[in-house]
DNA sequence: ATAAAACTTGTTGTCGACAAGCAAGTGAGT
DNA sequence: ACTCACTTGCTTGTCGACAACAAGTTTTAT
């Protein structure tokens, strides 16, 4: 199944290798099972097996099924959070936050899949006792953190008012996006990312413009 | 343990009542449970006990486990739609949106318990294959629904201006109390609600406000 | 007294976790 | 370059916990 060229010792796999093939087999197969049975319906086993292994690797790997999520969400939230920093660029003030709510809107058309199952993990991690809780947290305060400095800088160059309160700003814009991502998870017809975007767009001109 | 007035044929309770003070007992259980150790952490057994019944009752009663969740999603439900229409009354427009922004802060403050409790089932929600996910999309598309004639009212009243999108705003609105729900609730001290819904109410007069 | 409804107990299959074991890979000494 | 002791990747055996269901018992109704 893997690749045969022999490395130097003329082993068929590094130690090394034969771990990164089987966690990144057993993260997407993870994405898959979550994505169609849920967190809950998804079982150890199942995962496992759909990598290609036996029940009991995901277990040994990741410590616990709270233990592998874990993974599953810092991966998929690095490759997002990779890619926003990619588009976000040096840009600051409004222009920031407007590619970033389009780069969201791009994320959640391009990879739906890692999109829903970062958003069904984040409302896992919800619940009292959720070891991946902590996970959660970090990652909103990251990219609240991020707005707000984004906002400072905007200050600074000119391009956002100076009574403006960066942190206030960047509370309400993290609890838009997490707010419509679970209204798109739970009931994908019934809103118009796009449209609201440009709604939130307009907003934050009419709140930070000078 | 019950009260001991006898009924009419003598004997100390009625099916109804029985029913109706075992059901109670059991939300009530489930309550506590679910805000202690989630919803994966909570057995029927536990909750069975707690009401002070065995382990077998829950399950008869609500069928399953999500069947059990579903009831208490909707019931606390219920209580905070009661509370916010008693608040709202015949308000539309800004006044509407402005009160029902300061009521739901209350109900986090008073409440706290079936707050987060009510948040963590949506939360579950989320998931694929989740039993009591279209009692959240009811529950969302309905506030979404009163939010957008609150509007619309608004602008027959003549105190909202006639170009404003009643359902662009209603559902930046509902996205909004729903993000900031789920931040309060996976870190409470993170963010200060009274002063979110402040600027949330300046964000909604400076976009609908004539 | 007989039916019906509320409630309990017995049982089963599934799952996560852990431990013991097996197989593949590694590296120091020769 | 070979080998042998050791490490690491991975699998299988097993156990306790749990949800679900069925069969049974108790309480209320007629």
């Amino acid at each position: 199944m893997p690749g045969n060229a022999l490395t130097a010792n003329g082993s068929a796999l590094t130690q090394a290798e034969r771990t990164a093939i089987s966690d990144k087999a057993m993260l997407d197969a993870a994405i898959d099972l979550i994505l169609e049975h849920g967190t809950d319906g998804t079982t150890l086993q199942a995962i496992g097996e759909k990598a290609g292994y036996s029940r009991g690797l995901a277990t040994y790997r990741f410590g616990s099924k709270a233990g592998l999520f874990d993974e599953v969400c810092k991966s998929i939230s690095r490759r997002w959070l990779n890619y926003l920093n990619n588009v976000v660029g040096d840009k600051d003030g409004i222009d920031a936050m407007s590619v970033a709510l389009d780069a969201f809107f791009q994320f959640i058309s391009d990879s739906p899949r890692d999109a829903r199952v970062l958003q069904i993990l984040y409302c896992g991690a919800a619940s009292p006792k959720s070891e991946y809780r902590q996970t959660s947290v970090n990652i909103h305060q990251r990219q609240r953190d991020d707005v707000a400095n984004w906002i400072r800088a905007g200050m600074q160059a000119g391009s956002v008012r100076e009574d403006a309160d960066a942190e206030s700003v960047a509370v309400q814009y993290i609890a838009y996006i997490s707010g419509m991502t679970y209204l798109w998870l739970i009931n994908p017809e019934s809103v118009d990312f796009g449209k609201a975007n440009e709604d939130m767009k307009q907003q934050l001109r009419r709140w930070l413009q000078q």
